[in-house]
DNA sequence: TAGGACAGATGTCATACCAATTGTTATGAA
DNA sequence: TTCATAACAATTGGTATGACATCTGTCCTA
């Protein structure tokens, strides 16, 4: 192997990427702090605008930085956006079923709501409690509480404690949210589909309550079998 | 709401994004084909090419797009990396530990392995028994087999014959190669540990070739709890 | 206090030139 | 003649510069 290493190597942005990176990946900056301005930075990394510009662009694609028209560019708060959008491009490119995602969730989230109903705090369940009740508020309406209702699992993933669970399980079900957005709403069907699912994440809610921990995998089991059902029942009907 | 909608909304290389991401997501456009030269974007967007490149350069970051200099724009290969990028990035910020992140394997891994084990052809198995001699090369000549060993995990999420758990798997470990990757390698106490290691790998394969999902749930627990020990064991060791 | 002027920041553009890759053509030896 | 090879030219992405447009927040004035 040769002992040297070329003085620049690579593209100039991709070295700027890096510098960036490192320095909000350390710490050195954290989310809310502005960087300097662009044409400041053309003299502290003695490289012209487009590059400066073109590391910003990625590292703003990445999720790293918020680059706002007229105002400056920040560190982005954390925010699994990125991630989310990065599954659901990879998902539809190969033309992935919501049986598959489904399927996915009977195998992560009975594991996962036992975890929670272990390590929840009393503040968690107050906010399951209070995204049931917006539920049914919704529901009252006669709209679709489609979303507040994936929210749910949401909750009760974050609740485990570990953020690489949480942030996995937000993952697929942001996936979710947007496989499922396209379909049709508001119906009378799937405003009754959206009461029933209420209706078992109370029944959750409850076993959570007791932290009766099997229960709850038992049910969490059943609640996403149920979903399955209703999923197969849609694709018959639509045919 | 308002129901006019202004002409043009937001940045140009946003509108484009959306149009070339529309099309490689439709299925218009596959991995491999090749996009017109950005000169001849700027004909058909009647943007500049500032605005074009700033497209591309976000798509590339997104993982959709590869672009190699002096060839061509090209639609890449499907590829997690932009997705274990973005975990490990989020994670890192937090400081999550990789006690945290074994934990999640702990989670999700024995309920994939049995999916696994109910779903996987010969043709899998194969791959697996592939993994574990090559492991054991590596070994022979002293240098740690730790990458090859995370892909036996990989392997087996792949098994399941579901991109969503794969994916999410991947990403997973993808994050653990990049967090031990930093750690001290080719130690004499590491290299045990890699043996050691394969030894239980050899044991899940047993239990995968007898069908017996069950067993392979519990063998995949107490794997990874001893990584969870040795993990605990290292630490002490450290202060 | 509302509104406008202003300064500073990012967004876009046109043009030129550099660097890497590719395909072609010319050259020379077998 | 044929084929390998080297030189070259065309194509394509990368970088640089200067100018102007648009957005945002602030300060100042009516």
């Amino acid at each position: 192997m040769n002992p040297f290493r070329p003085v620049k190597s690579g593209k100039i942005s991709g070295r700027i990427v890096q510098q960036i990176k490192g320095a909000i990946l350390r710490g050195a900056m954290k989310p809310g702090d502005r960087l300097p301005p662009e044409r400041e930075l053309v003299e502290r990394f003695q490289a012209s605008r487009i590059s400066i510009r073109e590391a910003l662009k990625s590292l703003e694609t990445a999720g790293l930085l918020t680059i706002k028209p007229g105002s400056g560019v920040f560190v982005a708060e954390i925010n699994s956006r990125p991630m989310s959008e990065s599954l659901a491009s990879i998902l539809r490119i190969r033309r992935t079923s919501m049986n598959e995602l489904t399927e996915a969730r009977m195998i992560l989230e009975p594991s996962i709501s036992r975890l929670a109903c272990e390590r929840m705090s009393p503040g968690d369940l107050q906010k399951l409690k209070g995204n049931i009740e917006e539920a049914l508020a919704i529901i009252k309406s006669n709209v679709s509480a489609r979303v507040k209702n994936i929210e749910f699992h949401s909750l009760l993933a974050e609740s485990t404690r570990n953020a690489v669970l949480a942030l996995t399980m937000k993952t697929v079900l942001d996936v979710l949210k947007d496989m499922s957005s396209g379909i049709v709403d508001n119906s009378p069907k799937n405003i009754e589909i959206a009461s029933h699912t209420v209706r078992h994440h109370r029944k959750i809610l409850k076993a959570l309550k007791e932290k009766d921990a099997q229960k709850v995998y038992e049910l969490m089991r059943k609640h996403i079998h149920q979903i399955q059902g209703s999923l197969k029942k849609a694709e018959t009907d639509h045919q």
